[in-house]
DNA sequence: CGCCGGGGGTTCGGA
DNA sequence: ACCCCCGGCG
């Protein structure tokens, strides 16, 4: 819960107390406050920093009020965490500010005007288990196949489309080029009509019709675009086409606008987000003024160069340079383990040695792995060894079967059109409405051109003679739910419909373990509704506007403060650090994923990801792997990654590095290394050296010198700038490839 | 109509 | 290992 406190922070002339502390390229960025401007923020370096003090900089300074200000971040969490920093620096005004995701800012934005695109401001949002659901009934009204045409990957083609704005006609006109495409567009034109008429939005419409609204109604859009005087757009790598240009119309008036990136921390292309954004920025706002943040304050130097090293492999980035003035620090280790069992004992092993030789807590250490069933041959070795754990991600809590099943019933008594719910709720409990009625009520709904619920709650207009009873006392209990909802505050609404429902009573009786769980997370869910209604900040209570304040939180109920160690997915990792950092399953076919390595893109994107697991890492990082893993049922033969070919040998671990060399020599690699790390020896010193000697005018067919390799010639230079790389013909070492700003060359002639 | 058991397919990430 | 679908039976 939110902890109230006073504020001892006074006005200044000057919000100089905002610059203090910060580096010269932090405190440009947080003082340019006006016109365009970009961040490229390297990993660790201190950007929520820039970002909080930059806000609060601009509303201590008065230059806009809190309510003036708009900002996007990537979760709910930092969105939450920003909020309480900025408090901390300027006070209680900062409650005012517009904070959140796209997501959630824009569906509260749409619940202001959904009249105005058709939609009632009850609207549903469904999310994606709702969507593929959806899916899967018209595949199956069009009699298609379901294996042939994954629910899936037609998700995946309708989202994707919607995320470059293209509606389902002009996928038709244009977009149709086989088999599945032309089926895709078929089910891309009903999910639309589908969703329109069971008042529901999903996760893509919340960026889609706002855009819509924008355009049909510019009064809308001008309204918003004097109110936000500043806007700041954070993890701007990760925005797809529809965010970017929301951002552009909404930015177009005052053009304050900033936005907050680093290229090499891309990681979710999967979700049409695209990093040719950020180098679209400087285009369209020709004027834009970039910040470097290339200081990492958080890891070793150890971590940062070879994060460094390891994102040079991939071709597509912007330049940057991360440094770190910080200790080298220890060595990085490579754990190989027989099987994944094994492999989670010695992390615990790792771990428990740790604790006690460095006097570290459970809190300093995270578990990282590439998806969330990696986590369990972990979570049973650290209960086996005593080791208290938290797992992040998985399904958030209200994600769950039994959580799920209430709120379709709370959702459909506010909106009845809504199909979903309706579909999960009207035979649970069972009530003898089987599947042969729901299709054909589905049936009959689609033939008339109706929602599901018109047909569900006028039975007797619909379907004359004998109609079943079961189906008019759902009916009824739903009205009556309705009436409820409308008279009542969210709890006495909630609470009621829980327990006539029936729902409650059948939790009640499996008296099985996760039975008995899953009963506790329905009082858990009731004892939230109630504390919703309790909180005084909540001016409304209805259970309408208690549901769209859940619909897209995914946050698990966290205590930062318990001492534990942190499982979670590299991808729900990012923007975290921990002292000890191990990233497990370090293996072909998982990491990188046996699905990314056949595209360049793809493959550059599990790298990113690779990159941004080993820079959470402030002080010690630990890459393992396994050699039998058991996989869908059964055992397979793993593959080292990779990847840790990439991880420069002279920064591992001594008492491995032998074993390392001779794990990576039996390498099946599918393509040839294309960037070969320098196996420069790591400096005692600050660290890594970033300027060697002025290279620019270095060519093709120079004699130059190396400290280790001696004498040489250039035989070609390939990149540019701080990226440039040589290969050198070595009078007695052959050929190397190195990397310029590493490699400390003199120019001989 | 609903329950249960067998079989086949899947195979990542998440607002 | 899990999920989902389907077919058979009560």
């Amino acid at each position: 819960m939110r902890i109230k406190s006073i504020y001892p922070v006074p006005m200044t002339e000057t919000g100089e107390h905002l610059i203090k502390g910060l580096n010269k390229d932090q405190a440009d960025a947080v003082l340019s406050t006006s016109g365009p401007n970009m961040i490229i923020a390297g990993a660790g370096s201190g950007k929520t920093k820039v970002i909080t003090h930059r806000l609060a900089y601009i509303l201590d300074r008065k230059l806009a009020d809190s309510f003036n200000v708009l900002s996007l971040t990537f979760t709910n969490k930092a969105a939450m965490e920003m909020r309480e920093r900025i408090e901390k620096l300027i006070g209680p005004e900062a409650k005012n500010l517009w904070m959140g995701t796209f997501h959630s800012i824009f569906a509260r934005i749409l619940r202001v005007d959904a009249q105005k695109l058709g939609y009632t401001n009850a609207f549903t949002i469904y999310d994606s288990e709702d969507s593929v659901s959806l899916i899967k009934t018209i595949l199956k009204e069009l009699n298609l196949d379901d294996k042939t045409y994954k629910p899936k990957s037609i998700l995946s083609a309708i989202s994707n489309a919607k995320n470059y704005l293209i509606d389902a006609e002009e996928f038709e006109n244009k977009y149709v080029l086989d088999d599945l495409s032309e089926k895709a567009s078929k089910v891309f034109r009903i999910y639309t009509n589908r969703c329109f008429q069971a008042n529901a939005m999903d996760f893509d419409d919340l960026l889609v019709k706002p855009i819509e609204l924008f355009e049909k109604f510019p009064e809308v859009l001008h309204k918003l675009q004097h109110r936000f005087k500043y806007i700041m757009v954070d993890e701007f790598q990760d925005t797809n086409f529809a965010q970017y240009l929301i951002t552009r119309k909404l930015a177009a008036v005052h053009e304050n606008i900033c936005v907050v990136g680093d290229d090499a921390q891309s990681i979710y292309s999967f979700r049409g987000a695209n990093i040719q954004n950020i180098l679209n920025f400087a285009k369209d706002y020709p004027d834009t003024k970039v910040f470097k943040l290339e200081q990492n304050y958080r890891s070793t130097g150890i971590i940062v160069q070879a994060a460094n090293e390891i994102i040079l492999n991939n071709k597509d980035q912007i330049q940057k340079t991360v440094f770190t003035k910080n200790e080298s620090g220890d060595l990085i280790r490579i754990i190989e383990a027989e099987t994944d069992l094994t492999e989670a004992m010695k992390v615990c092993d790792l771990i428990r040695e740790q604790k006690q030789v460095l006097n570290l807590f459970n809190k300093d250490f995270a578990i990282l792995y590439r998806n969330n069933a990696q986590s369990r041959a972990i979570e049973d070795a650290l209960r086996k060894t005593g080791i208290a754990y938290r797992i992040y991600g998985g399904l958030s809590f209200y994600q769950r079967k039994e959580i799920k099943d209430i709120v379709a019933y709370l959702r459909l008594s506010i909106n009845q059109k809504d199909e979903e719910a309706l579909k999960r709720v009207i035979n649970y409990p069972v009530r003898g409405i089987g599947n042969t009625t729901l299709t054909k009520l589905l049936t009959l709904a689609s033939e008339k051109n109706v929602p599901l619920g018109e047909i569900v709650f006028n039975i007797d207009k619909h379907i004359s003679g004998r109609t079943s009873a079961p189906l008019r006392e759902f009916a009824k209990m739903i009205e009556n739910f309705t009436e409820k909802a409308e008279q009542f505050d969210a709890f006495t609404a909630a609470d009621y419909i829980s327990k006539s429902s029936g729902v409650l009573k059948d939790l009640h009786s499996d008296n099985t373990v996760e039975g008995l769980s899953r009963y506790e997370n329905v009082q858990e869910l009731l004892n939230g509704i109630r504390e919703f209604c309790l909180n005084e900040e909540n001016e409304d209570k209805s259970l309408r506007t208690y549901l769209s304040s859940i619909a897209l939180d995914t946050t698990q109920n966290a205590d930062s403060e318990e001492d534990k160690v942190s499982l979670m997915t590299i991808h729900s990792a990012k923007g975290l650090e921990f002292p000890s950092v191990f990233v497990i399953g370090m293996e072909e076919e998982l990491f990188p994923n046996s699905m990314s390595v056949h595209s360049r893109a793809d493959l550059e994107e599990e790298r990113r990801l690779f990159y941004v697991a080993v820079t959470r890492a402030m002080k010690r990082l630990c890459l393992s792997f396994c050699k039998v893993r058991f996989k869908y049922g059964t055992l397979h033969s793993q593959m080292p990654s990779r990847f840790l070919r990439e991880v420069n040998p002279a920064l591992v671990h001594t008492l491995v590095k032998e074993k390392q060399s001779e794990i990576l020599k039996n390498f099946v690699r599918p393509q040839p290394l294309r960037a070969v790390v320098n196996p420069l020896p790591v400096s005692e010193t600050s660290f890594p050296e970033i300027i060697g000697d002025d290279l620019s005018d270095l060519a093709e067919g120079m004699l130059v010198e190396h400290h280790k390799f001696g004498k040489g010639k250039v035989l070609s230079l390939e990149g540019s700038a701080t990226e440039k790389k040589a290969t050198i013909i070595f009078a007695d070492k052959g050929q190397k490839v190195l990397l310029l700003k590493y490699a400390r060359l003199k120019i001989l002639s």
